[in-house]
DNA sequence: GTTGATAATCAACACAATGTTGACAACTAA
DNA sequence: TTAGTTGTCAACATTGTGTTGATTATCAAC
């Protein structure tokens, strides 16, 4: 995102404040923690918050982009334009998306603040779009679905997709990150492609 | 809700904050929005703020509260554990999706602060959960899905509903309530239904 | 109606958080 | 090494918070 190289001290800075907001974000919600409170968390003067950020949530939002440019490193190798028909495309889905799940699980205290808000759906949607945004196109076009359904059945797959992943944390990433993939696949097809192109080989 | 009838002065107070609220919010996020900005728009004391409720945050889960009031009226008269089998109980579930559809509309100001803050799925589901909750267990006993999928597919079909919801009301209602019920219907049981139970009459 | 116990409202206060300034210090590139 | 730029911070005025005890409205019982 910055095209100039940061001063030595402003990489400091925003790491000792993104760290101190997520310190504190385990300990109470994001409403009741202030700028002050971050700021003597990471023994940064308060005027150099707003030298960076507006308000604690803008913070966190810088904080969700970082995570998101992590996520991106998953994607760069996946050609988004293919819809998977034979065995090798399916594993190939597949295992991209097994990728995801084991990034997360293995930040889970940090994505679980940030995916498991229930009050914050808006993180959550913007990875799905991440993965799925590409193949929408390539998708509807070859599903039995009417123009004007189209729009919809994509959100309720993309929106389904975060419940999923959402329960899943919730449950403590009780089932394996493979499990969970094929599962996403699965249903995420069976919604976005018409009855004619439901494949055999998701069932 | 209150057991006790509420003094005279109390509903005035709480009508003049929750409607100031909302006005505030149509100009405002709310992480931006003081009790101070709230009481001086309502014309209540700060202190009687704090008498009622504990941050903006709570006056507007209260709020949220009431519009669920109001929905649960259309499902009163709606039995949950029938699974609708004959055309008659098709149309009776169809109805009962549309008349909520048709409030949320009728209330379209209101229900897209709600409803449609990217950053609050909370209140979303909880709405969703008012109409399927019910039908859950119903459901997923006859479905083929695994003991531990049946969890994660509910999941998906019901925040799948909620990002309908949401995309309808981004779209400024466009499609006829009847349309989005069907969809919705269709839908939800695509995916929670097994393949043996697809019903003709959803296709 | 009048009354008296109960409960809600509010003005005023002490404190805490905010947002901004201009002076100083650290960094970079020449 | 140095000059120019940029980041940091102490200190200030302002604004928001949460609480108290005095005051007033409500409502049930008479």
């Amino acid at each position: 995102m910055p095209v100039k190289k940061e001063d030595r001290r402003v990489k400091y800075t925003k790491k000792m404040l993104k760290e101190s907001l997520v310190k504190l974000m385990h300990e109470k919600d994001l409403s009741r923690i202030t700028i002050k409170e971050i700021c003597e968390e990471a023994d940064i003067n308060r005027a150099t918050f707003y030298a960076h950020y507006q308000d604690p949530y803008d913070l966190l939002s810088k904080i969700e982009d970082d995570l998101m440019d992590n996520v991106q490193v998953y994607l760069q190798a996946f050609d988004h334009t293919v819809i998977p028909r034979s065995d090798t495309e399916w594993t190939r889905t597949l295992n991209m998306v097994t990728n995801i799940l084991e990034y997360l699980k293995a930040n889970a205290s940090l994505c679980k603040l940030l995916l498991n808000d229930k009050r914050n759906l808006h993180f959550q949607k913007r990875i799905m779009l991440l993965v799925y945004d590409p193949y929408f196109l390539h998708l509807v076009t070859h599903s039995d679905y009417t123009l004007e359904e189209r729009e919809y059945v994509y959100s309720f797959a993309l929106t389904g997709c975060v419940g999923i992943v959402q329960t899943w944390l919730d449950n403590d990433m009780a089932q394996s990150t493979h499990t969970i993939a094929q599962l996403l696949i699965r249903l995420f097809y069976r919604i976005t492609m018409g009855k004619k192109e439901q494949m055999a080989s998701l069932n």
